[in-house]
RNA sequence: GCGGACAUGGUGGAAUGGUAGACACCGGAGACUUAAAAUCUCCUGCUCAUCGAGCGUGCGGGUUCGAGUCCCGCUGUCCGCACCA
């Protein structure tokens, strides 16, 4: 006997699968499609066992589905532009095309490994120019159709390092290398028009049946449809050209509560003033200083400054407000002003503590109105309230009834509007970036901007740039910035922008049913491939890039590059959790409230660095405490990264994807365990050995064993596929340990054996597909076990014959009955009644209530 | 701040509203062995304990014959917030 050495077995399946070209996708007429997709990794170096995990759920579905009979789609490709790329050219000199294509080879070479059910024939990574000369295609199709266009936004301005910064490179409001005070720019830069989809994308969310819920939440709330009004609050005295003021809210029902107005440092009238008011331009100055991201702007510190000017109130002109500048106030969503209602807004409420503004007592409240000390009372939109209607005096309503009749009455006395507004806003794409699919557009001081002609495409990038002085490199490279113009053929300058990476990765899946074609996508490829069956992927992307993409399949639509079903591109959407592991800080002077040491503030220890013993976990050698951080994402900073590679050069991949699967169901996160992936690992020598010993001890067989052992497959065929079908990998791996197990024990004879390790080895194959096809051809299987149809459960196996029910008193389990399978209900209550503990809790009286649930359980009620 | 999720033994977790703790780790006992490794068998939620009994799914309420599961309110942890990918 053999002992199993995954290395040389791997391998070998591995040539062999490539040989065969068995996960090569093709066009079929009579078998059905599957489009199964993992989305694509970022090219950073090494792959970890986040996408471990991921591919390799993908990987399951991928072989469930060659086993029943589909036509598999199953690509991979390398989502390459990005930062981190120029960032490496900046810290280590190189070129960031060169560092990207080097880490693709790596992670490449340490992904085969896995035996992923890949066609690596569609491969392509979105900084190949064959792949963004056609993004710039689809650009330039959508510029046509109305779809992209040019607007000013505000950035992260560094004002030492004379750039544009990323959310994720302003620190505490400053910038990540120069560490000066961030600042915020208007540029004129480019949107995509998606706000114009924002009903049509809400509702079809409705139709996305095969989405987690939390998924399809997320993003009705990210597109946040509100009704509201919209009405203007006129100055008392006009200013700068502006008579009056106009505010939207959700809650016009609050309007005579208001105190004052708000507008945002960025409104035209805040803007205005600053000419004559330095105070409020430095006030404003200060509020552009926080970052731009939202949460920059909700957490700061509500601030605000007295502007001196006063509106009145829209329905009692002598009511006069005075006008608030406030950092709080968002310029991009509403009006970027607002009315500030203190007894029924928190924020308000605080706001005029802060800057003594009058409160006025509640008007919407449970009985009667009632002043309000520190807490604001927020009207309940489902519930009944008591409100004051300005116009019919006291009424009981929902806050919704008041919010509606207050639209209505403004519309009649036509002093408001009644609007439907959306959170969501329209894609900046413009990026102030190198390593980036450049916009294929050129700005001529005659015919302003220009359309590049598609037969320029691709624009590719330059490849003589230099990442020695801050800002884009693109800018200050002028053979491939100054071009003619495209129309006049005058002097004229390329755009400098690169797009977003979102924009690559919001149309790679279209890509790859047709990865090679010299137009973005191909009619009949698309049509039979599209959409992706099913999707997988991290739940960090649940808003953005699956929103992104659902609008760009609608645009590719419109552009003839999709056919129309398939405008929501992914039918079913799987969100995995993350893989995790122990980490270990240095213990710090200070205890918790149980008297634990904390850990300082001083960095992460490799496990390595930490010993246990008896009275703790200290340093090795020292007597320096660690403690043990709650298992966390794995990643450098936190020094608690395994690598793939390490666990394949020890165990092999089959026991990496065993693991990753086994633990944790699929949507939560999985910790990393040494112990955990040693088991995997003597599960599989264990399913090894038995597949190679001899199978049957002549003295130690018993024929009646053969049924039992095949009931116990056609149970676990029956549970492995709905395991696999529906996510429950982790309980799909319980069922198959068990079956191993009862095989281990079975005094079965030879040919039920070898039947039994035979489905389990097909039952084994989508997550350990080399051991598989080494037990399936060990037993005689024909073919790969890849090709073999996957088992059917045989319902004849499926019935018992007799069944053990819980007596349950009162809710309680107090005994169990066996009883035949198809036992009647009058039957079985009087054996239930006759039940020894039932008798005690009776004590000689009746039964309350008999619950029978046939097959399930008993219930007396006492 | 806003939005979303999660919470079950020493640990990861299982459980169409119906026997809570499947399966695995850790731990314990034993077999095999000169010995160790490997392997195999059994035990293993907590408390009291002889049989057995009581308690038990983050906390507080509710619905139900019956709640880990459904509803309301808390607490804690994690994720996202539009230029990270």
């Amino acid at each position: 006997m053999s002992r199993y050495a995954p290395a040389e077995v791997e391998a070998k399946w591995q040539t062999a699968w490539d040989k065969a070209e068995t996960f090569r996708a093709v066009r079929s007429n009579d078998k059905p499609k599957y489009y199964v997709l993992e989305m694509f990794p970022y090219p950073s170096g090494r792959i970890h066992m986040g996408h471990v995990r991921n591919y390799t759920m993908g990987d399951v579905i991928a072989r469930h589905r060659i086993a029943t009979g589909h036509s598999v789609l199953h690509p991979m490709g390398w989502d390459a532009f990005g930062m981190p790329a120029e960032n490496a050219a900046m810290e280590r000199g190189g070129h960031p095309k060169d560092w990207t294509y080097g880490n693709i080879a790596d992670m490449r070479e340490q992904m085969k490994p896995l035996g992923l059910s890949i066609d690596w024939s569609r491969e392509f990574a979105t900084c190949d120019p064959e792949y963004y000369g056609q993004q710039q295609s689809l650009f330039l199709d959508f510029l046509e159709k109305g779809l992209v266009y040019r607007k000013n936004a505000t950035v992260n301005w560094d004002p030492v390092d004379m750039t544009v910064l990323a959310n994720e490179q302003v620190i505490d409001g400053k910038g990540w290398r120069s560490g000066a005070p961030v600042e915020r720019r208007d540029l004129t830069q480019w949107f995509f028009k998606i706000s114009e989809y924002s009903e049509e994308l809400l509702a079809a969310i409705d139709g996305l049946d095969a989405w987690p819920e939390k998924v399809k939440l997320m993003q009705r709330n990210w597109i946040g449809k509100s009704r509201g009004l919209e009405f203007a609050w006129a100055l008392t005295a006009p200013t700068h050209g502006h008579t009056e003021i106009d505010v939207y809210t959700t809650r016009p029902d609050t309007l005579m509560g208001a105190s004052f107005l708000g507008i945002s440092p960025d409104h035209p009238l805040a803007k205005a003033l600053e000419a004559d008011d330095p105070d409020l331009a430095a006030f404003n100055a200060e509020c552009r200083r926080t970052g731009t991201s939202e949460e920059d702007l909700e957490r700061a510190e509500k601030r605000g400054f007295d502007t001196g000017l006063t509106v009145r109130h829209p329905l009692d002109p002598s009511w006069e407000l005075p006008v608030w500048v406030a950092n709080f106030i968002l310029m991009d969503y509403g009006t970027g002003a607002i009315f500030g209602c203190p007894a029924h807004d928190q924020r308000d409420l605080d706001f005029c503590r802060k800057y003594d503004l009058p409160v006025i007592d509640t008007f919407v409240s449970v009985d009667n109105p009632q002043s309000v000390d520190t807490d604001a009372f927020v009207p309940p939109k489902t519930e009944k309230v008591r409100w004051i209607n300005h116009f019919t005096g006291i009424e009981t309503a929902t806050g919704q009834e008041a919010i509606d009749a207050t639209i209505d009455q403004a519309e009649r006395d036509e002093w408001g509007t009644g609007v439907t507004k959306y959170r969501l806003r329209d894609w900046g794409l413009s990026r102030q970036r190198y390593w980036g699919c450049p916009i294929p557009v050129v700005h001529c001081e005659v015919c302003g901007v220009v359309p590049e002609k598609k037969e320029n495409l691709p624009i590719r990038l330059p490849d003589d740039v230099a990442f020695d002085q801050p800002g884009n490199p693109l800018d200050r490279h002028p053979t491939w910035r100054d071009v003619p113009c495209p129309t006049c053929g005058a002097p004229a300058k390329r755009e400098t922008d690169t797009m977003d990476t979102f924009v690559d990765s919001s149309w790679y899946f279209a890509r790859f049913t047709a990865p090679q074609a010299d137009t973005p996508t191909v009619a009949e490829d698309a049509a039979y491939w599209m959409n992706v069956d099913q999707y997988i992927g991290g739940i960090e992307h649940a808003i953005l890039h699956l929103l992104y993409s659902r609008f760009f399949a609608r645009a590719m639509y419109i552009c003839g590059h999709l056919p129309e079903s398939a405008i929501e591109p992914f039918d079913a959407l799987f969100t995995q959790g993350m893989v995790t592991h122990a980490a270990y800080r240095r213990a710090g002077p200070f205890t918790d409230s149980e008297g634990n040491p904390t850990y300082s503030r001083q960095g992460f220890l490799f496990p390595e660095e930490v010993e246990q013993r008896a009275d703790g976990l200290f340093i090795k050698g020292s007597e320096q405490r660690v403690v043990a951080h709650p298992p966390i994402k794995m990643s450098k900073s936190k020094k608690n990264v395994v690598d793939p590679s390490d666990i394949i050069a020890r165990y092999g991949a089959d026991t990496a994807r065993w693991f990753v699967l086994s633990d944790s169901p699929p949507e939560r996160d999985v910790e990393w365990t040494a112990s955990g992936a040693e088991a995997a690992h003597k599960h599989l020598s264990r399913v090894y050995r038995l597949a190679s010993e001899e199978l049957v001890d002549p003295s130690d067989t018993n024929p009646a064993a053969d049924g039992d052992l095949l009931r116990a497959m056609h149970r676990t065929i029956e549970a492995v596929t709905l395991g696999v079908e529906s996510f429950g990998f982790n309980a799909a791996i319980a069922k198959l340990y068990a079956f191993t197990g009862t095989i281990a024990k079975s005094k079965a004879g030879g040919d039920a054996k070898r039947e039994a390790l035979r489905t389990l080895s097909q039952l084994m194959a989508p997550m350990t597909p080399h051991l598989s096809e080494e037990i399936w051809q060990k037993l005689g299987g024909e073919g790969f076990v890849v090709d073999a149809p996957w088992p059917k459960a045989d319902p004849a196996y499926l019935v018992e014959d007799s069944v053990t029910l819980p007596i349950q008193i009162n809710g309680k389990r107090r005994d169990e009955i066996t009883v035949a399978k198809d036992i009647d209900k009058a039957a079985l209550e009087s054996l239930v009644l006759q039940n020894d503990a039932v008798q005690r809790a009776l004590a000689g009286n009746q039964p309350k209530k008999l619950i029978v649930v046939p097959g399930r359980i008993v219930n007396v009620v006492v």
